[in-house]
DNA sequence: CGAAAGGCTCTTTTT
DNA sequence: GAGCCTTTCG
């Protein structure tokens, strides 16, 4: 098979440039994952180059599986060990085995989210100042910044203009220690002690520098410094770095992605040959230019000469619904229309939505109308309760340092140590010098001999006692029995089953953790040891689209960032109203709106064939009801790529005519002689309900009834502006 | 010690 | 509406 027929002249350039750095510039559906796989089997097959010595680094694991498939075929026999995943994968994987030289220890767990806000809490708990007062997550997000460009503890510190990042440095300090004495690492550290280990040790930067000939690199404008830095390290002199991004499709940078990255890609080198690859292969005619529409907005952008040569298609349809109940009903019942019709099969269909929370209404329409979804994300699955139960039981058999998961499962199910016993035992671990685990062992050690007895009651020494032991036991059995034989037994010891039936949703929950014994069975043929650990990272590694069976014949609903990279030929894109999409959280800052505008873009022209933006009058949000308007982004698509349709009449459709109390209404005070003059967005505060914001007014025969969303638990009432004594507010 | 109940605060997006 | 924390009681 000729790698290079099929490509046109762009991506046939990109491919045949091996030599030297080369940056790609790629518009959605140009086939860039395409160039990828091609360039990597041309490197193979026709230079003759050793898959060995290719490095190829991919957003998410689904995207390095598939790749390696595409490249089974392309080439038609085993690829070898080529190195492709994710940043975090490969890194793990270096410092195994080589991060001794930056002080890791190769057994280090990995720490996940949930993970790190509680270590982040103790941290603050530890330098005496109130969880509450300075929130986790904010100064999670400020540390993340740091290591995001490689800043120790101590920089950080250095350089500190305002209490808060004072605060942070401090926090930043005792956080980092405890990962240390952890011997865990966080989503961060991955990064960041791979550059240092490269920074500190040339040898080993040399080992695989000299190792890697070819580097690639996907999803370019989502990298951020850290990853940047080792991309040029690993690049070394020789310079053969193939980079393909697409800069309006940046939409991580909440993450620390820096979208400079590539201007500094061509400063930083400055031979680099550059590839544009303008043409589209995925959506019709009309998909493209609605999408354009929406880009082009952004000032902080290079224009691109998109086109395609496929059908004109459909119009854009634009709905609104009346709720978000109607709005899923809606794209329910329209995927249903279609997959009736013979217009699309069901697993043509994904919605997609700028929050979680938003797949709530989603999911309960689909299962009102028996339709068969496929939710990516969901209360994730490995951070369940009960599977992060079980895999904290694996860690701390791996490592017993992991001070995290020790402190999860010490008293799940219930052995008697509660909150007072495990900080007496935290106290004297302390005052000995050791970490919890080994504290715990030498209370087991000195429970027959009465001079050496830790200052706690016998009761406690007992339970403690007996903790280690079976801890210890299960330790010794890690080293002989494969990973599924060790899952079995620490379920079965620790009477996982009967604590979970007796609990709520036991069932549901017990099934869970089969399902994650299955997933274990994947690594039940390595050696013990080894099993365990590719486990472990495996399990904390993974992203939620990693999971998504495209076989299964199911409407897919996904968030717009978990969109990134997927085509569909039918695309729903729910909640396109000003607070969701754009966020709320974006509305003041014109650099997040981009953003915003981006993330609206990669939804769009996510799509091959139809695409449908709806949005809602009403929406709960936070508990309460709130009125939305149209996302602003649906102004700049031009009136003639629309199909419009309401499902609901502003004018008449809704509830009882006025949602004043009647009885009250006729107690209430007379119409006062000076009704203000109220228009949508006046502030006005009512007796009863308090501060609220006008929405919308309306004439009525004699009166006007107006609108007002009201603060928090009260939500929009309709009231009629005669009766309900609104004071206008400044 | 632990279960239950009530009160609080927030919620973007994720490797 | 949920998850987390605190309080209270057995």
């Amino acid at each position: 098979m000729d790698i290079l027929a099929e490509l046109n002249p762009a991506q046939k350039e990109a491919v045949e440039a091996i030599e030297g750095p080369v940056l790609i510039l790629a518009g959605p559906g140009s086939g860039k994952t395409r160039v990828i796989a091609h360039r990597v089997a041309y490197l193979i097959k026709v230079c003759g180059v050793s898959p060995h010595r290719i490095m190829a680094v991919t957003f998410t694991n689904k995207a390095a599986r598939e790749m390696e498939e595409r490249l089974q075929r392309l080439i038609g026999r085993a690829l070898g060990d080529l190195t492709i995943g994710t940043f975090h994968a490969i890194c793990a994987r270096i410092l195994r085995r080589d991060g001794r030289a930056t002080g890791v220890d190769p057994r280090f767990v990995i720490y996940d989210d949930e993970d790190q806000i509680s270590l982040l809490k103790r941290s603050i708990q530890e330098i005496g100042l109130d969880p509450k007062q300075y929130a986790p997550r904010a100064l999670g997000s400020a540390i993340s910044a740091a290591k995001s460009c490689t800043s120790t503890p101590t920089e950080y510190s250095k350089h500190t203009t305002s209490y808060f990042e004072e605060v942070v440095g401090r926090v930043y300090e005792r956080y980092q220690q405890l990962l240390e004495e952890s011997n865990a690492l966080d989503f961060d550290d991955l990064l960041m002690k791979t550059v240092q280990l490269f920074r500190a040790s040339p040898e080993t930067l040399a080992k695989y520098q000299s190792r890697y000939l070819h580097i690639m690199v996907d999803e370019f404008q989502d990298t951020n410094v850290v990853q940047y830095e080792l991309i040029k390290q690993l690049g070394g002199e020789r310079h053969n770095v193939c980079v393909v991004g697409d800069p309006d499709q940046s939409i991580y940078s909440w993450r620390f992605a820096d979208l400079r990255n590539i201007l500094s890609f061509e400063k930083d080198f400055p031979e680099a040959k550059l590839v544009l690859l303008e043409q589209n292969y995925r959506s019709t005619k009309l998909i493209l230019e609605t999408a354009s529409h929406v880009i082009s907005v952004n000032q902080l952008r290079k224009p691109k000469a998109l086109w395609t040569e496929n059908e004109p298609g459909e119009l854009t349809n634009i709905v609104e619904t009346y709720t978000e109940q109607e709005e899923a009903q809606f794209v329910v019942s329209e995927i249903e229309r279609l997959v009736e019709g013979g217009k699309a099969k069901l697993g043509d269909c994904a919605v997609m939505y700028r929050t979680n929370a938003q797949s709530r209404a989603l999911e309960e329409a689909f299962m009102r109308y028996g339709i068969a979804y496929k939710l990516v994300a969901g209360t994730r699955f490995y951070e369940r309760r009960e599977v992060k139960d079980i895999i904290a039981y694996l860690r701390v058999i791996q490592n017993p340092n992991d001070s995290v998961s020790l402190l999860r499962i010490i008293n799940v199910p219930g052995r008697g140590i509660g909150q007072q016993s495990q900080s007496q035992l935290a106290s004297w671990a302390k005052s000995q010098g050791v970490s919890q685990y080994e504290a715990l062992k030498l209370i087991a050690e000195a429970k027959d001999d009465e001079e050496s007895q830790p200052p706690f009651n016998s009761r406690l020494v007992r339970v403690l006692s007996g903790f280690v032991e079976m801890m210890e036991e299960f330790i010794a059995r890690s080293r002989e029995s494969n990973l599924v034989a060790l899952f079995d037994l620490v379920v079965k010891k620790i009477g996982y089953e009967e604590y979970l039936m007796s609990g709520e949703n036991g069932e549901e929950r017990w099934e869970n953790v089969l399902e994650l014994r299955t997933v274990a069975r994947d690594y039940r043929h390595l050696e013990p040891g080894e099993g365990l650990s590719a486990f472990l990272e495996g399990v904390t590694l993974v992203s939620d689209v990693d999971g998504l069976d495209e076989t299964v014949d199911a409407a897919t609903l996904v968030t717009l960032h978990q969109a990134k990279g997927l085509e569909f030929p039918v695309v729903f894109i729910v909640g396109v109203e000003e607070g969701i999409l754009p966020h709320y959280k974006s509305l003041d800052d014109p650099g997040q709106m981009e953003e915003e505008r981006r993330l609206c873009y990669v939804g769009i022209t996510r799509a091959k064939q139809r695409v449908y933006l709806v949005h809602a009058f009403r929406r709960s949000l936070m508990g309460s009801s709130m009125v939305s308007t149209a996302s602003r982004f649906l102004d700049d698509i031009p009136k003639n790529l629309v199909a419009s349709s309401g499902l609901w009449e502003r004018e008449e459709s809704q509830v009882a005519p006025s949602l004043y109390p009647r009885g009250k209404a006729r107690r209430a005070p007379a119409p006062s002689s000076d009704v203000p003059e109220l228009k949508a967005g006046d502030r006005v505060h009512h007796a009863q309900f308090g501060d609220g914001v006008v929405v919308n007014c309306r004439p009525l025969k004699d009166d006007t009834e107006v609108m007002v969303a009201f603060k928090r638990g009260v939500g929009v009432k309709r009231l009629l502006l005669s009766f309900a004594n609104l004071e206008k507010r400044k």
